[in-house]
DNA sequence: CCGAATATGACAGCATACTGTCAATTAAGC
DNA sequence: GCTTAATTGACAGTATGCTGTCATATTCGG
């Protein structure tokens, strides 16, 4: 197979990652537009819910983005009320951040929202498949990330 | 498969595609940072090539994009002398976006530095996988969409 | 042929990613 | 223990998505 084809294919993968983070945006600020959120608030908000109480940067590394991106979102959560920042006992600078009551409830109605999505498309997924190309996407990425030197 | 596996799947795979891009977008703009160009006005470019000459809607709906979004990208480009709009005899409104030369000139770095890179990560990359993979995901964007077009 | 619906571009405003820089804190090495 | 490096948060600036709105151009239904 010529060197065309595989940065064709690779041309191919990245324009359909980049549509479905499109279009997988554009759901979740659906889903999440009625009771006042946004995707990425909800996304970190689920981050926080999966680990209990996390600094912003620990937030931003399991995220992928960047620390600067992940505080400026925490901010407006706890504008929002939905986290809080208490002291950290193993680092005076580095709060934990924490949801809130607020912040659960929110959480709750938007993961009823999205139950409910995934009752609506499940006859069309096969869960396998997903699972698999998770997988192979992990693979991919971590090809990415040991190369940052290339340039 | 209890309803929470499924969403958990989902889940998995969505914060894959969301490091992905980010991971992706970091590269495009780190491989074209010393062109002066960076990865959105890459990716239109790219498009362009592709199809000889469109209309900014046009190419909106090829890259999944609103075209608002793709308008700002364009007329930077415009600055950059990387494109040109020129009269389009089927349309007086929708002027159509052209490669310049100088266009044409960045875009032949761009993608020498690709192929540069292609080569550094292709031992690590199984190309048929990501093709499958590519293919998987273009099917979930459309149970997404509600639609099956083929692009 | 004409009026309504649709498509398009222009402009404004906002959300959220990035980078860069600085000071404060913690961790690491000698 | 002290110096140096790495981590963290704060702040500023930029890039690029989004939505909303308006005027204009085109297309479509009757």
């Amino acid at each position: 197979m010529p060197p065309t084809d595989r940065a064709t294919a690779l041309n191919e993968l990245s324009l359909e990652i980049f549509r479905l983070t499109s279009q997988l945006n554009s759901l979740a600020d659906r889903l999440a537009r009625d009771i006042g959120m946004t995707s990425a608030r909800w996304q970190l908000l689920g981050t926080l819910a999966d680990q209990g109480s996390m600094s912003v940067a620990e937030i931003a590394r399991r995220m992928g983005l960047q620390r600067q991106s992940v505080q400026r979102t925490a901010d407006c959560l706890v504008v929002e009320s939905c986290i809080a920042f208490r002291q950290n006992p193993r680092h005076r600078r580095a709060k934990l951040a924490v949801i809130t009551p607020t912040g659960e409830q929110a959480l709750e109605r938007l993961q009823q929202q999205h139950r409910r999505w995934v009752a609506e498309v499940r006859p069309q997924l096969d869960i396998e498949r997903l699972q698999i190309t998770a997988a192979t996407l992990r693979e991919f990425r971590q090809v990415l990330d040991g190369r940052h030197d290339s340039a």
